[in-house]
DNA sequence: TGCAGTCTGTGAAGTTTGTCACGAATTAGG
DNA sequence: CCTAATTCGTGACAAACTTCACAGACTGCA
């Protein structure tokens, strides 16, 4: 039984949840879907229907209560719990990745880190130390994380997804550019900066407005 | 006049071209609508579709030529120059990102880098050194770069916006966790890790299937 | 208490995006 | 040359998504 709430609801979730965090911080109580609109690049019937799917958050006449619709929403996604993440690929991007503050704030921990090359086998890495990718499925056996966290060169990524996906993880962060086949049951979300600038030169191209 | 073609296209383009990209290195000639629906996760009438917004680049009984669609695909996203492109924001990941390897290949050349920490100033990372922020339209003016990158925390993300807009920049890609305000003409593409773990997140919490 | 003003939640309408299915072009093999 | 097998390009159709617009709920003030 796929839920039947579109995805791009599901992909704006978390752009609401991070506008909130920021209300929050500034003291602010309640917000209109108007406001969060405004903030959001978007329109307040967008945010209404948006947010309808999962309930009724708001009061006619006021709006919503920011901490209390940020806690909803957290529930919603999951948030309300930790989350264990493997990173495959440790070279500059993996790197970049473990030293990056930006994910255990947000509930996500990176529990281990793995590469194919011997030599970096036994290096630490911030607080971990890179095990070998032989190691993977056992270690995902004992940890049992949910996410895994692909950042190889393109032609590596389709047998590393593959592999994890073996070892029983559902959720993939992709940095390789590359789409991976996955089976049903596994979601895959990709990161491609290149693909982003490429998509914007189109509009940059016929060079004047 | 805003073209016709609906955005969602446009994002789309970048995948195929790496894909052609991925067959012409295996030496393959021709593909057909079909094989490219399987090797991306599409359909071979989306694909038709598609294409057939920007011209007719396929032969019916045969399908496409791998290196003629790349090379249209290509021109048409404005990929047939190079582009210059600024980073601001030189802390862990404006590192990574200029050491990153996958930009130059496609075209992408970061030509300055900029932090607003007097204490990076000056300091060599790659073959850049980082300028102070204050230098930014001057070094804008004379190297006349398309695009920036944003790599700073989600606090500065609007004033830093608002600089490289002011100084000419039409195109941003923006890796802080915010969603920046822009002027009619300019173009942002953020990249959110954070937020595409979270997304995720709600697919695996009721967990089960 | 009553009234004017605000703002949500939601069916219905409208728009955008994706799929279907078929004519026409091309190839391959007698 | 003729026929069977492919495959594109595209208008018509369907599905998905967004916007509209309004009833109903709430607030604040006199």
């Amino acid at each position: 039984m796929t839920s039947n709430i579109p995805e791009v609801v599901i992909l704006r979730l978390p752009l609401y949840a991070r506008v909130l965090r920021g209300l929050a911080d500034r003291g602010e109580d309640v917000v209109s879907s108007q406001r969060l609109g405004d903030l959001l690049h978007s329109t307040p019937a967008q945010i209404r229907k948006d947010l309808s799917y999962f309930g009724r958050f708001g009061k006619q006449g006021r709006g919503y209560r920011v901490d209390h619709l940020l806690r909803e929403l957290r529930q919603i996604m999951g948030l309300e719990r930790q989350w264990s993440v493997i990173l495959v690929g440790v070279g500059q991007l993996g790197k970049a990745i473990l030293t990056y503050g930006g994910f255990a704030p947000q509930g996500f921990h990176v529990v281990a880190a793995f590469d194919s090359d011997q030599s970096l086998v036994g290096t630490s890495v911030g607080s971990l130390t890179v095990q070998a990718s032989g190691e993977l499925a056992e270690t995902v056996k004992q940890h049992q994380p949910q996410l895994a966290i692909v950042a190889v060169p393109g032609h590596a990524c389709q047998s590393v997804v593959d592999m994890v996906v073996r070892a029983g993880i559902k959720g993939i962060l992709n940095y390789a550019p590359h789409q991976a086949q996955v089976p049903e049951g596994v979601w895959v979300r990709d990161i491609d900066p290149v693909g982003a600038l490429q998509s914007i030169t189109y509009y940059l191209k016929p060079n004047g407005s």
